[in-house]
DNA sequence: CATATTGTTTAGTCTTGACTAAACATTAAG
DNA sequence: CTTAATGTTTAGTCAAGACTAAACAATATG
């Protein structure tokens, strides 16, 4: 490969790590999820290890990480003993998905809170509704996405 | 104030401490926002000490955070010595900007990355393409839901 | 000037979680 | 059966950051 290009794909890689670890999660994540979008899958349980440098403790745990939020799917090779990973069919249909779970957590919290207050406070009542239609909004927002991604699947 | 009203709000702003931690952020910005949901400001800062039982650096540090993410401000009352704080007027605003910045970073990486790609890595360029469409929605969604909040203030 | 109030900064504690190395259980291969 | 391989779990280390108490600087008040 044209040295150009991998420095590309380890930048990339890299980047990623970084952007996880600002959304507050692990680094190796991030990495592995950006080997996955920029090479050619599957990926063998140890070459992942060994690409990365990291532990197989910590393969282990990212993996499994990223397939609970359904961005990667765990594989089998025919004759193969061990696991291979890639990059789900539709990773960011997931990933919509578990964010609008979160948002309509929160959503339920603001209607059930402005129920329990009193008519009289009614700045407080009129504050959580433009909270909640806030997420709503957002909600609706993520909503459509889904569908257009799944339109184009 | 009525028993059950205290109650919803007391569980509110815990629900919202919760909700920033599971965010990544601290729990006692959350707990901030939730009290500045929920009742009435401005509030002092000593008064917010008191009232979340935390220390006064802990409120300086976290009034700072949620001033600088646009979502409250710092006010003054003619003739009181100390500073104040409410909700900012269009709260949900800033964040959106927030996220956006964010994500158009993300973007940017990714274009910066297909861009470094030999043309024969024709998958890897698909993938960062879909990647690219997936953070466009996104972005034009938050901006849509940014020009209608902006329509209604 | 002396004292009190206010917000920030600093020093230190404590918790959390990311990560590694090694032990482990399971299963395949010889 | 023995050995090797594979993925998970465990024990332990390390760093980051949330939080507190106290020192601090600035300013108002008497």
């Amino acid at each position: 490969m044209a040295k150009k290009a991998q420095e590309t794909v380890d930048r990339f890689i890299e980047q990623k790590g970084m952007e996880y670890q600002a959304e507050g999660l692990p680094r190796i994540a991030g990495r592995l999820m950006g080997l996955m979008l920029i090479e050619e899958g599957p990926f063998g349980f140890g070459s992942l290890a060994e690409r990365l440098k990291v532990s197989r403790g910590s393969i282990s745990t990212n993996t499994r990480l990223l397939e609970s939020l359904g961005v990667i799917e765990r594989v089998s090779k025919p004759g193969e003993r061990g696991d291979y990973f890639q990059l789900s069919s539709e990773p960011y249909l997931s990933l919509l998905a578990g964010i609008n779970l979160r948002l309509k957590r929160a959503l339920a919290n603001a209607k059930q809170a402005r129920g329990g207050l009193p008519r009289s406070m009614k700045n407080a009542q009129t504050r959580l509704a433009r909270l909640e239609s806030f997420y709503h909004g957002f909600i609706e927002n993520n909503q459509r996405l889904i569908q257009s991604l799944e339109g184009e699947s």
